[in-house]
RNA sequence: GGGGUCGUAGUUCAGCUCGGUUAGAACGCCGGCCUGUCACGUCGGAAGUCGUGGGUUCAAAUCCCAUCGGCCCCGCCA
C-alpha cells in the first residue's frame, strides 16, 4: 500500500453529504465528503479538486492558509484516489461560478483532508466521454460503471423496476420467485444445462422462461403472480441479446386478452413516467398480424415513418413484362414501397440494395423513377400505360418518386420488403425523430410450418391458446388457426409479448400432438403441466416483458450492454472475471463428467 | 456456422495504397514552477511484443497466409 497512514477498515469520517446534493443554499454549512479524485489542479498556492461520489461533482479548494496540512495532503491525491474531506461550504465569488456544473455556485473550503485510498492511474478516464474499446471498459467494469453515464443508466434501470413493482403491487401482483435450477424443456432456445452432482448423468437446465412455473402458481391459486425473472438462453449474441437477461414475467386468472395488454400498457407506462416524467397514453393500437405483414412486411412495425408496402399485384395483371407475368402466372404476387421525391436514391444506392437482395435472398428489385416525362429506370420500357396508371394508382405515385418493387411468393416477398422499409428508414433518418409509436400486434398465426423440422412449430410457445373462433379449423388446417397472442411493439422494436393459455388438458394434448408429440412423449416431457391442468385449472393468460430492452429504450442506448452491470461479449465471455473458464480436473470427476473438447 | 469491420504507447488515433532513418500526435502519466482554476497554465521527461504465428524480401507496422480477440449483421434466439 502506498499510504503512508495506517490501514484502518473505516474512514476518518462519515459524510454528511454526497458531493453532487450541495448547493447555494448550503453555503455555511460544515461538511464531510467521501469520494473520488476526477481532477486535480495544483496552482503550487491553492489546489482544487474535483471530488465526485454518485451524485455528482463538487469543488474542493485547499488553501495553505486554511490548513497547511490539507494543502499538503492535497498536494499528494491522484485521480480516482478515495479520499475525505471536512470543510464550510461558500458561495463562489463573482467571475468564479461554474455553470457547467450543478454544484457551479458553491465550493467547499477544506479545512482536514485524508486518502483513504490511493488509486494507480486508471486504465481510461472516468469522465464523460465513452471513447474506449468496450473490451476494456469491461475488462475494468467496476471503473466503467464509476462513469457518471453508467451510474445513470444502472439508476434508471432501478428506477423503472421499482416503479413497475409499485405498479403491479398496487394492481394486486404476489411477487413469487420459481427455481433457476430446473428441468429442461424441448422447443425453444439451447439451454443452458447445470449437472447434478447427487444424480450422477443427469441434468438441471436453467429457465429459458418461467412460462410453465408460472402457469402452474395459477393454478394454484395465487390469481396475480409477477416476478423480476432471470432467463437463459444459449444462443449467439447480439446488441440487444445476452446470455442471461431479465423479463418481467406476469400472469393472472381469468383474463380477456384486453385485461393482459391493458396492466401490461399501465406497467410500461408507469416505468416511463418515473424513469422520464413522460407521459404515453394507452391504450396503444391494435394491428392484426396479417395487416401489419400486409402493410410493414413485419410483426413488429416501427410506424415512425411511412414507406408502407403496397400490393401491386392486380395493378399488373396482364403485363407483358416477362419477369412480373411469370410471377403473376405462378399466382404469387408484385409489392412495391413508393419512396416520396423528397428521399432521392442513387443509382449506386439502388444497385446495392438490388445486389443485396440478389445474395441474399435470391430476389430480384424492380425499380422507376417517375419523372414529369414518365417512368425511367432498366424496366420501365417494359411496363404499359395501362399497368403504370393502375400502380401509379396504388401507390399514390407522384412526379418524383421511386417505386421499388419485389415479386414472388408474398410470404417471402413481404419481409424484404420490409427489410428495405427498414433500410430507408434508417438511409433518410426517419427512425430518429425522438416520438414514441407503441402499438400492439395481436391474432398471431398459432403455428408455422418449419422446413428445417418439416412439421409444425409453435409461433409463441405451445401452452399458447388458439383463438376460439379458429378451434374448428385446428383439425383441418392448423396454419389457420389464430392465437389468443399479443405483442408490445415500440419503433420497432418488440418490448414484450404474451397470450391466452390452454388451460384444458385436452385441448393441451391435441395442440401437441399437432406440434409432433405423442402423448407419450407429451406426458414425459410436460407431463407436470398436463397433470395440473385435471385439477380444476382456472382460464389463464398473462405476458412478459424485456426488463433489458425497456431500459434500452429509457436510456436511449442501442447495446443492451449499456444497462447490464456485468455484461458478456460476443463470445459469451465476461473479460473481468475470465468467465467461462476451466475447472480441476476433480470437479469434472464429481460430477461424471468427461470433456472431449 | 457465415459476412463486414477493427486490432500501433495507459487511452483515442495517424502512419499501411506505393516495404527503406530512431514508429508519430493528442489526452493521460512522472518531475519542476505557479494563489482563482474548473479541458488550469508552463517547462522538462518517461512510455511500444505495431494482437499472435508463419511466409515473401537485403529489409515488413506496411505485402501474403493462418490464427486469436472486440464490435455490427445474417443464421440461430418457441
Amino acid at each position: 500500500m502506498a499510504s503512508k497512514e495506517a490501514y484502518s477498515p473505516l474512514p476518518p469520517w462519515q459524510r454528511t453529504d454526497y458531493c453532487g446534493t450541495l448547493r447555494a443554499n448550503d453555503a455555511g454549512r460544515d461538511v464531510a465528503l467521501l469520494g473520488w479524485v476526477q481532477t486535480r489542479r495544483d496552482h503550487g498556492g491553492l489546489i482544487f479538486i474535483d471530488l465526485r461520489d454518485r451524485e455528482g461533482i463538487v469543488q474542493l479548494v485547499l488553501n495553505p492558509e486554511i490548513s497547511a496540512g490539507a494543502h499538503e495532503a492535497g498536494s499528494q491525491v491522484r485521480s480516482e484516489y478515495y479520499i475525505a474531506a471536512r470543510g464550510k461550504v461558500v458561495l463562489r465569488s463573482e467571475g468564479t461560478v461554474n455553470a457547467e456544473l450543478p454544484t457551479g455556485q458553491v465550493e467547499v473550503v477544506v479545512n482536514a483532508l485524508e486518502i483513504v485510498n490511493t488509486s494507480a492511474p486508471p486504465p481510461f478516464p472516468i469522465d464523460g466521454d465513452t471513447a474506449t474499446a468496450e473490451e476494456i471498459r469491461l475488462k475494468y467494469r467496476y471503473l466503467d460503471l464509476r462513469r457518471p453515464e453508467m451510474q445513470r443508466n444502472l439508476r434508471a434501470r432501478h428506477q423503472a423496476i421499482k416503479a413497475i413493482r409499485d405498479y403491479l403491487d398496487d394492481n394486486g401482483f404476489v411477487e413469487i420467485e420459481t427455481p433457476i435450477l430446473w428441468k429442461s424443456t424441448p422447443e425453444g432456445a439451447r439451454d443452458y444445462l447445470v449437472p447434478s452432482r447427487v444424480n450422477p448423468g443427469k441434468f438441471y437446465a436453467l429457465p429459458q422462461s418461467p412460462q410453465l412455473l408460472k402457469q402452474l402458481l395459477m393454478v394454484a391459486g395465487f390469481d396475480r403472480y409477477y416476478q423480476i425473472a432471470r432467463c437463459f438462453r444459449d444462443e449467439d449474441l447480439r446488441a440487444n441479446r445476452q446470455p442471461e437477461f431479465s423479463q418481467i414475467d406476469l400472469e393472472m386468472t381469468c383474463p380477456r386478452p384486453d385485461d393482459v395488454m391493458s396492466i401490461a400498457e399501465g406497467m410500461v407506462a408507469a416505468a416511463f413516467r418515473r424513469v422520464l416524467g413522460v407521459e404515453i397514453n394507452p391504450p396503444f393500437i391494435r394491428m392484426p398480424y396479417a395487416e401489419a405483414m400486409e402493410r410493414f412486411g413485419i410483426d413488429k412495425p416501427d410506424m415512425r415513418f411511412g414507406l408502407e408496402l403496397k400490393n401491386l399485384t392486380s395493378a399488373f395483371e396482364g403485363t407483358s413484362f416477362k419477369v412480373f407475368a411469370d410471377v403473376l402466372a405462378r399466382g404469387q404476387s408484385i409489392y412495391g414501397i413508393n419512396l416520396p421525391g423528397q428521399h432521392q436514391l442513387s443509382r449506386r444506392e439502388l444497385d446495392e440494395i438490388t445486389e443485396t437482395l440478389r445474395s441474399r435472398y435470391a430476389m430480384g428489385l424492380a425499380w422507376v423513377k417517375v419523372t414529369d416525362s414518365g417512368w425511367q429506370g432498366p424496366i420501365a420500357k417494359y411496363l404499359g400505360d395501362g399497368e403504370r396508371e393502375r400502380a401509379a394508382g396504388v401507390a399514390s405515385l407522384k412526379p418524383g418518386d421511386t417505386l421499388m418493387m419485389v415479386a414472388g411468393d408474398a410470404a417471402a416477398v413481404r419481409p424484404v420488403l420490409g427489410e428495405i422499409r427498414l433500410q430507408l428508414g434508417a438511409r433518410f433518418n426517419l427512425d430518429s425523430t425522438g416520438e414514441r409509436k407503441f402499438l400492439w400486434v395481436v391474432d398471431f398465426p398459432l403455428f408455422e410450418y418449419s422446413e428445417e423440422d418439416k412439421r409444425l412449430v409453435s409461433v409463441n410457445h405451445p401452452f399458447t391458446a388458439p383463438n376460439p373462433d379458429d378451434l374448428a379449423v385446428l383439425d383441418k388446417n392448423p396454419l389457420d388457426a389464430r392465437a389468443l397472442a399479443y405483442d408490445m411493439v415500440l419503433n420497432g422494436q418488440e418490448l414484450g409479448g404474451g397470450s391466452i393459455r390452454i388451460h384444458s388438458r385436452e385441448l393441451q394434448l391435441k395442440v401437441l400432438e399437432l406440434l409432433g408429440f405423442s402423448r407419450e412423449e407429451a406426458t414425459d416431457r410436460f407431463g407436470f403441466l398436463v397433470d395440473a391442468l385435471t385439477y380444476g385449472a382456472p382460464p389463464h393468460g398473462g405476458c412478459a416483458f424485456g426488463v433489458d430492452r425497456l431500459c434500452m429504450m429509457l436510456c436511449g442506448t442501442d447495446s443492451l450492454r449499456d444497462v447490464l452491470a456485468f455484461p458478456k461479449t460476443g463470445k459469451a465471455v465476461d473479460p473481468m472475471s475470465g468467465a467461462p473458464s476451466e475447472v480441476d480436473p476433480r470437479q469434472l470427476k464429481e460430477l461424471a463428467i468427461k470433456v472431449t473438447a
